[in-house]
RNA sequence: GGCCUGUUGGUGAAGCGGUCUAACACAUCGCCCUCUCAAGGCGACAUUCACGGGUUCAAAUCCCGUACAGGCUACCA
């Protein structure tokens, strides 16, 4: 068979051959030990925190080894394509501070484009022309008719499915086979010839993983689709090598399919990238049991749930850091007010199973950093939140910002010898002060005990409350009001013989608590009650009173 | 079904043949502090590393089986 001859009627009108190609993307000139990562999304319109997982990771070695992190946009499937989803994509990374270098939709775009994988059908055609020239790549013409009843037969024989050996019945068709068929105009996909031999195991190493047991592949996967565009198993051996990639960093989903890989840029003859692969970021269902995360069943993983509720992104990168490197957590605790970017990332300190969304955990990592802020850190913060997703309420807060000021140094405890931590993200923070404004009507928690009491307290507190009051001659009004009633004052005591009280102080300042905030834990409320101000809180109290 | 990967506490996880009655962090619980909450301080929390065999003077660590989990087995990535 005169291969040249086949490759010219499979492709008749290229206007490069692939050495075109290999001289305008010549290697990169990098520093000694620079890396070369990308990540390369599918435009389905959902990112979550998987995605991040992995562009964190290639970021952070590219970067770190002064080399190039690019973006390469994985349109290969257009059943799965979203309008305006390029978009989401970028727009994710950049709240994320996730530099580029190059890339789709960046600017400057970068010598190695275009990143976008379906403007690069006729690079791929090239080198697929070039595979069949060699006898190392076929057209099929099987239908999907076809392909599912060999399917069933293998099933039927208790044999391995797919296509391959003598079940690949378009591997050793004649020229005039395939020559007929193309003059009918028959839609065709390009295989490869895979001279694999899965009996045979080969141990390749993985940055990750460590020795992995690779089986020798035999299966003839689809290079070129129908249309014109290659799988992503060849578009990965194409672009990996033609951008340059030094290390192939992906999820590890991508392991069985390691052997076709492999064997394509053996064909092709290309040099082998370091090959990379993280574990996969699963959760706990309602049932108890652990899986991948989806974005089918987990929409509250969307990197867009998180922003919506305010999370801050630096935050959220120090929890990823956390689960990526082992030894991240450690060095964070030594370092805390160091940058991330100086923590020195390593592919080996990466986890080998997978690994666990926790919330509590983010939650916590939030909480922290969050305590570091200063007041200005915070109110630009919040602003940009309010900005965005609560525009109607931004006069409510942005329009008093001495009171705002007040508020967030108590919650925040600024004044205090340590910092509170009662901050996770942005909408918790604006439902936590949510009591400071009468604009917002907040739950009221219930009193635990009898309405005459309560009504005999708040009277009591209403009639002695005086705003010049300092801290401590508050606090003893309260406590005075509280023994009338058979509430102790002397905390030690109570704890020591709870039974011999009705109640404590605490019990009393609960009761005032709810009445002027509505709830039972707050920060200190004689502070509250201060930047309040004097006409909000007795009004406040003489609507509990109304209540009752 | 076949192939690959993994399995240390509620969670993340260190550990790479003896120093492991298993680091560290989160969560949880107790005490202290305290007008509540939070924070903070102190303390508790795997005699045991999925299970069963084996190698060894010695195993969470090496070997073999089994179980379980995840992935791949598409003209999806």
């Amino acid at each position: 068979m005169d291969y040249q001859k086949l490759a010219d009627l499979i492709y008749p009108n290229l206007e490069h051959d692939t050495q075109y190609y290999e001289d305008m993307f010549p290697e990169r000139d990098l520093p000694k030990g620079a890396q070369v990562l990308r990540t390369a999304p599918s435009p389905t319109g959902f990112i979550h925190l998987g995605n991040l997982y992995g562009a964190l990771a290639d970021e952070r070695v590219a970067h770190q080894s002064n080399g190039v992190f690019y973006l390469r946009i994985e349109d290969t499937d257009l059943k799965r394509k979203v309008d305006g989803a390029v978009e989401t994509i970028i727009s994710v990374f950049d709240y994320f501070k996730i530099r580029f270098d190059e890339g789709a939709e960046v600017e400057p775009m970068g010598k190695y484009g275009p990143y976008y994988q379906r403007q690069r059908a006729e690079i791929y055609q090239t080198y697929a022309k070039k595979l069949i020239s060699e006898g190392k790549a076929y057209p099929c013409f099987c239908t999907e008719e076809e392909l599912n009843e060999i399917r069933e037969k293998q099933t039927a024989l208790n044999v391995g499915t797919g296509y391959y050996g003598e079940w690949a019945i378009w591997r050793n068709a004649t020229y005039e086979q395939v020559e007929e068929r193309i003059k009918n105009g028959e839609p065709f996909v390009i295989r490869m010839r895979a001279m694999g031999n899965p009996e045979i195991k080969h141990t390749v190493h993985d940055e990750i993983k460590g020795d992995v047991v690779v089986t020798e592949n035999n299966m003839d996967a689809v290079l070129i689709k129908n249309d014109g565009i290659p799988t992503y198993h060849f578009a990965h051996a194409i672009d990996d090598h033609l951008m340059h990639t030094t290390i192939v960093l992906r999820g590890e989903e991508w392991l069985g399919t390691w052997n076709i890989h492999l064997e394509l840029f053996n064909m092709l003859g290309f040099k082998l990238p370091k090959y990379a692969h993280t574990t996969v970021l699963m959760k706990i269902d309602e049932t108890g049991t652990k899986r991948k995360l989806s974005k089918r069943k987990d929409p509250e993983l969307s990197l867009d749930y998180y922003r919506q509720l305010g999370y801050h992104p630096y935050a959220i990168k120090i929890y990823l850091l956390t689960i990526l490197n082992w030894n991240f957590e450690e060095w964070y605790l030594k370092n805390p007010d160091a940058d991330i970017e100086t923590f020195k990332f390593s592919l080996d300190k990466m986890g080998q199973s997978g690994t666990l969304f926790d919330l509590e955990k983010l939650n916590n990592i939030c909480k922290t950093y969050l305590s570091k802020f200063s007041l200005e850190e915070m109110k630009d913060y919040l602003r940009e939140f309010v900005k965005t997703y609560h525009k109607d309420d931004y006069d409510i807060y942005f329009g008093n910002e001495e009171k705002l000021d007040k508020i967030l140094t108590l919650g925040m405890g600024l004044n205090l010898k340590k910092r509170r931590k009662d901050y996770i993200n942005a909408s918790q923070i604006l439902e936590s002060i949510a009591l400071y404004y009468d604009e917002f009507k907040s739950q009221k928690d219930e009193y635990r005990f009898d309405n005459e009491l309560v009504k005999n307290v708040l009277a009591d507190f209403f009639s002695s409350y005086k705003y010049a009051d300092d801290n401590n001659t508050w606090f003893e009004k309260v406590k005075t009001i509280g023994e009338k009633y058979g509430f102790t004052g002397d905390m030690k005591a109570y704890r020591a013989n709870p039974e011999q009280f009705k109640g404590s102080v605490s019990d009393i300042a609960e009761i005032i608590r709810i009445a002027v905030t509505g709830q039972k834990n707050t920060p200190d409320l004689w502070t509250i009650m201060q930047i309040l101000g004097e006409d909000t809180s007795l009004r406040r109290i003489n609507d509990a009173l109304k209540e009752l």
